[in-house]
RNA sequence: GGAGAGAUGGCCGAGUGGUCGAAGGCGCUCCCCUGCUAAGGGAGUAUAGGCGCAAAACGCUUAUCGAGGGUUCGAAUCCCUCUCUCUCCGCCA
């Protein structure tokens, strides 16, 4: 959510940056709120002290044995004044919040302008791209190959976009996975963390993924609940990503000056309903309705938080070059940024089979769009409660992760072998071989 | 699922209709006293918002005692709904 005082004082600007991002922001519709606010908000507040002007007097007058009924006279007409005009100018608040819920985060200067993927600025690559002397296979055929990766029993327990995995494919993704929090806990720094996949609207509000998101997102309610779960009040939400409970830890907190930075890591699934990319990425594990991802969560004091998206992104990278998967990383640019984000890279790895880098990580500095939404603050150098900057990544998604493995690391006979750094997590295991049964 | 108890400031804790944004304590800040330390004395110490001011300061004002609604001229206090915590019973990985 963006500063209210910014809109009030700086609209043109704001609404300017806010275009380079696609968003065409209401001005004429804000400032006619924001001018009867003034007016209805002060009228109330007038009556408000009148009525407690008054009130005290009579209880002033009642202590004192002294009669009421003159006061009592006085402020007969007051209530229903008073209550019209609070009421209007809750509507009106209301109003101004809803519309603050839908507006995006403004862009950091350093991001470049642009209306979509086309305009992203590569930074840097990593890692030589793999040559190989026989026709490469993409990772579904290399999967369905060594009979460990079967969509077609997915689809019979629970549909499209969903995939079973088994015998060393599985346990080559928990690997990925362990491998992850491991390097983030122990080098990086890294609280581990173990957080709900369930969780209320006022965090996706927090983050950001709601009001606007919603139909991205799955619903569940108790089993017992006949009504649509929308209009019931205990409804949760699957978790789309960790850095929804992750970062709304500090949702409503005050946190210690010298508790910052805080640094989390989370291995999550994640629950996406994919509305809106029917026919994208249709084949395989790229885009599936749950998968797993290890999150990094930065809370951290407002100077410091694009030095953090440096080491965020640095942590992220470390990763892949201990995979030693090539990479690129790119920064997004206003068009192509996502909802909460002032700053975004993405790390994009390569996959042979399609040729191309494709989005394995995405890190962004949310600055205080997201505090502002949870009321997460710190109490600064003069004992004052601030804003805190909250920043995520992905520290990889662990199935697209998989994929660039089974791609990268494939072998002519169809056997896949396993990155260095993994075997330790494997048993020792160097490659993956066709397996028996069904 | 059943029965009961509770939720008050950074923390603890008092407060059952009026001068209560809230006693007292702890913590923290500043000052005094003390050769140092320990002890002691004094003052201060919530958050968000609105209006005024060129403006920091400041002044006026509103809201907030788990959340929302209600009763009342007036609610931390009374009523209703919800959320969460704790205890006991039941069920359960």
């Amino acid at each position: 959510m963006l500063d209210i005082q910014l809109l009030r004082t700086d609209l043109e600007h704001i609404t300017h940056k806010l275009a380079s991002r696609n968003y065409p922001f209401p001005v004429e519709q804000f400032n006619q709120l924001e001018h009867e606010r003034k007016i209805v908000q002060t009228r109330t507040q007038e009556l408000q002290a009148k009525r407690n002007a008054a009130s005290k007097s009579i209880g002033v007058a009642k202590s004192k044995g002294q009669d009421v009924s003159e006061i009592l006279a006085e402020v007969a007409n007051l209530g229903d004044a008073l209550k019209l005009s609070e009421s209007k100018l809750e509507q009106i608040q209301s109003e101004l919040q809803a519309m603050l819920l839908e507006v995006p985060n403004l862009p950091h200067d350093s991001v470049p302008e642009g209306s979509g993927e086309e305009d992203n600025q590569e930074i840097r690559r990593w890692g030589v791209i793999p040559a190989f002397d026989f026709e490469v296979r993409d990772h579904v055929s290399i999967g369905e190959g060594l009979n460990m990766l079967d969509f077609e029993t997915a689809a019979k327990l629970s549909g499209a976009r969903f995939s079973l995995m088994k015998n060393n494919l599985a346990r080559l993704h928990r690997a990925l996975a362990q491998f992850m929090l491991d390097t983030h806990v122990q080098e990086h720094g890294y609280i581990e963390t173990y957080a709900p996949y369930l969780v209320n609207q006022s965090s996706l509000q927090g983050t950001g993924q709601l009001p606007k998101f919603e139909e991205d997102l799955f619903i569940v309610s108790a089993g017992s609940s006949k009504k649509n779960p929308l209009e019931l009040h205990d409804h949760f939400y699957l978790i789309p990503t960790a850095e929804v409970p992750i970062t709304n830890i500090v949702r409503d907190e005050i946190i210690p000056l010298k508790a910052l930075p805080l640094k989390f890591v989370a291995h999550t699934p994640c629950f996406r309903s994919e509305a809106g990319s029917y026919g994208r990425d249709t084949r395989g594990l790229i885009r599936q309705h749950q998968f797993d991802k290890v999150e990094l969560v930065h809370i951290v004091h407002p100077d410091q938080s694009y030095v953090a998206l440096e080491e965020l992104v640095g942590n992220a990278e470390k990763i892949l070059q201990k995979l030693r998967l090539p990479y690129r990383v790119v920064a997004l640019c206003t068009g192509d940024m996502g909802f909460s984000a002032a700053k975004t890279y993405d790390i994009e790895v390569w996959l042979p089979a399609q040729n191309t880098y494709r989005e394995i990580s995405s890190c962004s500095n949310c600055e205080a769009f997201q505090a502002r939404r949870m009321q997460a603050r710190f109490r600064n150098e003069n004992g004052k409660p601030v804003l805190l900057h909250t920043l995520n990544g992905s520290g990889l998604a662990v199935g697209r992760t998989l994929v660039a493995v089974l791609e990268n690391f494939q072998n002519a006979d169809g056997s896949v072998s396993i990155p260095e750094v993994l075997q330790p997590y494997m048993n020792g295991l160097d490659r993956l071989l066709t397996a028996g049964g069904k």
